[in-house]
DNA sequence: TCTAGCACTCACGTTCCTCAAGTGCTAAAT
DNA sequence: ATTTAGCACTTGAGGAACGTGAGTGCTAGA
């Protein structure tokens, strides 16, 4: 059942008052915002109609009418005009990502910093491999005469390293040899079968040489764990305070607390259907508990052919999201065009 | 003008009942928490002349009594048991930095979460070093016809690298060459002296090498600059939201603002004493406005030969200043005997 | 020097009331 | 059949009045 006109432009025109005001919208309000040449009477019954098909909620018996979930989903789906970025916007979009091509991460956190205050609304970002990484290649390479550098590189370009300490000493043809081994039987294994390829390896090499291979492979599991790993991060929760949903410390707490728990083991909030593009969900279409008041938007961007991350945005139910998603999309869409295809990764890493 | 002792016994039952209640402390309460056999009247005149001495301070004619700064600060110096770790807390602590000696970053970060779970206050980090750096040594490395990596291991064993890209090709010799003038002309120097060599190098170089020579010796002044850098990060700071002084936004908010707009060219809070291994600020001793009701515990520790860092709890001035310094010492004992002078850097070396 | 007692002060919680905003319904008008 | 005007009703917010209790300062006596 097609809503008519009338009731769309009031529901709009609702939901647009209440993202702004956090206060619950009365007839006489709509009259005046909608600008509908109709009395606060006739209003009244369109938005009983619009209650009662799902779309409004009443706090109280006698406040105005505030959005419903569905509400919002109708708003977000067929109602909400696009926004344009001003010109100032992009360019300090701009300016955070350019900034002469630091390590991805900082990219990142740099980029949720922005979109957040940009956006008045705390930022989560995430990036994990799509599929299976390996490691494309070693090397070794001497640096005193009891310690070496093992360098890894990683099927998406990833270049790690780590100094490797030993108690005798080695030589540089030995260390070669190492090398070869390394390149032969372990490059193109993802973490298990590498594992399993240490194992093997065991009963045919010498016990020196092998402690000093399993060193090497250890770290390039650890590596590969690392790039596998979704990393959680998030910028400017303290921007949840200015809304007045959270001014209750109950209501705040919680969603604070999930979000600032950042790195170590955060359940993900979030799971991003491959093929789109953007997503929002609204309050209950949140699968985590600590979101069920609280919707997020998202947008997805490509880094190299092999990772995926998300930049998301979370905020309450009312968020304003013709003015989110407009953000939002620009910066993934910079994002993947920075990181897209050609060049696959931030090509300095470190350690 | 020393105190009584029995002043001191009142005093400091003042200060531990508001650090735990955060309510004002009245003349039976403590009474019946130091356990002195007088009445509570006496007590009201002894309390009449802490509060003109200073010590104390009434919200209002007829509340409790609060410390003011200077009561805290006696406390402190004079009255506070240094509080013993239990078992549990000890292993919380060393697990969190034993764990698999992973990179700087990641042990500090998660030495400040842990931190700020055990006492229950926001804690922030930063590392800095504390001279000038220089690289200690250059490494080229070939991995395709027109890429090498570009290996820097600076003064305190750090080791960065990073993928250069040309636009031709370079053989092995060449390589080698580069790696030489490297080595002979730029290590040892100060960003700015790297600057300079550069600048002289050029007119007395082929214009292609001197184009691969810059873009590695850039890279290395990056990576002292990131190094020497005061990288300031946070932890926990929703625990601000639990202590009754930060119900009112108004109050929360400019702290957590200040403290989670971390990274990005935040003010340093804080310039510890090189002797000192500990330091305590409390409200108003603070430079910064945003922590003038605020009490910053901090102590450093060191990082190899040349850096040094310092880790801190930040909270009302009603802080269990007991728990906290006790949990904080041995934080940064930890940490200094982990990155202690002889092993100076993250790269964990085996044996 | 300490204690007991007393009058005084304030913040806080409760209750009660009013007020304004907004509603649903009905009856008349278009 | 819709729309409008009018009206009675509901409800939360805000404010005044009030009692309560914790805590104080002061004074007089031990």
């Amino acid at each position: 059942m097609a809503l008519s006109d009338r009731k769309k432009r009031i529901l709009r025109a609702i939901v647009e008052s209440y993202i702004t005001t956090a206060e619950p919208v009365g007839s006489k309000a709509v009259s005046e915002l909608t600008g509908l040449d109709v009395s606060t009477a006739t209003i009244r019954n369109e938005m009983a109609d619009l209650t009662e098909q799902g779309y409004l909620e009443q706090p109280h018996t006698s406040a105005g009418r505030v959005p419903s979930p569905a509400g919002y989903r109708l708003y977000v789906n067929e109602l909400m005009d696009r926004q344009q970025l001003t010109l100032q916007e992009t360019q300090r979009i701009n300016e955070a990502l350019d900034l002469k091509m630091e390590e991805l991460d900082r990219v990142i956190d740099r980029a949720g910093r922005v979109l957040s205050q940009l956006s008045d609304y705390p930022v989560f970002t995430m990036a994990a491999a799509k599929e299976r990484l390996t490691v494309k290649r070693f090397d070794l390479l001497m640096v005193e005469d009891d310690a070496f550098i093992a360098v890894v590189m990683t099927d998406n370009s990833i270049v790690k390293n780590k100094l490797i300490r030993m108690s005798g000493q080695l030589s540089e043809p030995q260390l070669q040899m190492l090398s070869a081994v390394l390149n032969s039987s372990f490059t193109g294994l993802s973490r298990e079968e590498m594992a399993q390829a240490l194992d093997k390896l065991e009963t045919r090499t010498a016990p020196g040489a092998f402690q000093l291979i399993a060193l090497v492979v250890e770290f390039a599991i650890e590596v590969l764990e690392s790039q596998g790993q979704q990393k959680f991060r998030t910028a400017g929760i303290t921007h949840l305070l200015e809304h007045p949903e959270y001014r209750s410390l109950d209501k705040a707490k919680p969603l604070m607390a999930y979000l600032s728990d950042e790195g170590e083991g955060t359940p993900l909030p979030v799971a991003l259907d491959p093929g789109k593009s953007m997503d929002i969900l609204i309050g209950p279409e949140n699968v985590n508990d600590a979101l069920k008041d609280t919707s997020v938007v998202m947008a997805s961007y490509d880094i190299g052919d092999n990772m995926r991350g998300v930049i998301g945005v979370v905020g309450p139910t009312r968020m304003d999201y013709a003015k989110v998603t407009a953000r939002l999309s620009y910066f993934a869409d910079s994002l993947t065009r920075m990181f897209g295809k050609e060049l696959p990764s931030p090509e300095d890493s470190e350690e």
